[in-house]
DNA sequence: TAGATTGTTAATCGATTAACAATC
DNA sequence: TAGATTGTTAATCGATTAACAATC
């Protein structure tokens, strides 16, 4: 219930409390229990108010949790409580699809640049955006103060991009590259790799 | 080193040291060590040996870790010393950006049939597949038993669709649906919702 | 009030790391 | 041989859980 540095592992989960609480409020609850989100999303209770007791008591004994509360102070607590505006670097298909994709600005992550070094894609318009070349970045990204990239590069790019990108500013990167980017510790990279994903679950077939 | 159970934390980090091989493969290299992968990959090198030797003994004192055995061995025990056929469920953008994706062939899962239940959507052309309609899909699962499937439908169909899946035997699902789902234990599910990251990464901006 | 559920503590459980003998 | 690095142990560290007093 203090303000002391809390653990990474428990951050991650915020959102998938969210997320659920979201769900549960377009189902008609106005309220629910740890129990109750225990369930759906098969972990413990215990765990789920302990994590919630970091950052508050949100809850009344007896009754649960009010889901429209609840889901204020966790935006307050993610800093989604407001809108963010995102750039893209890298128009090939991922990219593209990445651009078209309605759930970013649902939750309030708005794309407003895509960038790309091909000739080719530069110039092509991606849903309300036009690809932009790489030499156009940095005064974006200074000049509206960005602070979250979207990075759809090739893996051998990926690393050189991210430099560019943390150089000017930038300090959490939603990385789709399958490599291991190398940062500085004050930026926050956060990984998708789908073969990483399926390459996990064969081990058990 | 010897065959106990290896907990789920170690098997998602394997995936990552395969693909940090195949780099340094690429770079030239045919011997490294627990040291050279740590720097790489951001952890503890005393962590990639541990994690190792659950499975055997893969390196020589003084020297390291050949490259392309330690590769051969680590593609043995997550079981993609073969190619595996998935489908892929749901042709909105983000299935027809993920059908074209070429990293799933290239790390041997082959897309082999992609499904919609939307009348428009079926009889269109993906890449060199046919989107089909979702009447059609126990027949292929059931024929060529397929164990794995990508799910890329709207969080409303997801559930009804896992459900359908985990009947006709797929035991290893790769979720962009942004929901938890309730599978029974023996089937995996590995979670890629770009939203829960952008939000988690907030949270230290 | 009786019943239910929180927030929190202490115990347990599991994962990471430091250190080093073995040995290439 | 001297230097380097593994595989493994034991210690440390951190995360999860069981349990319950507080209280709605």
């Amino acid at each position: 219930m203090a303000t002391q540095p809390v653990s990474d592992v428990v951050i991650n989960r915020l959102p998938l409390y969210l997320r659920m609480l979201e769900f549960l409020e377009k189902a008609g609850k106005t309220i629910t229990s740890s129990q109750e989100l225990s369930e759906c999303l098969d972990m413990s209770s215990a765990q789920i108010r302990k994590d919630l007791s970091y950052f508050g008591e949100f809850g009344k004994q007896g009754t649960g949790y009010n889901v429209a509360f609840l889901q204020g102070q966790l935006r307050q607590i993610l800093h989604v409580d407001r809108a963010w505006n995102v750039i893209l670097v890298g128009a090939g298909d991922l990219g593209r699809a990445l651009a078209h994709y309605q759930g970013f600005a649902a939750q309030g992550f708005r794309l407003v640049a895509i960038f790309d070094n091909a000739p080719k894609k530069i110039g092509l318009t991606v849903g309300a955006l036009t690809v932009q070349g790489m030499t156009e970045l940095p005064r974006c990204v200074r000049d509206r103060k960005l602070q979250i990239a979207i990075l759809a590069v090739p893996a051998v790019a990926a690393q050189a991009v991210a430099d560019e990108l943390v150089e000017l500013g930038i300090r959490a990167i939603l990385n789709y590259a399958p490599i291991t980017l190398s940062v500085p510790p004050e930026v926050k990279v956060y990984y998708i790799d789908p073969v990483v994903g399926l390459q996990s679950m064969t081990y058990y077939l």
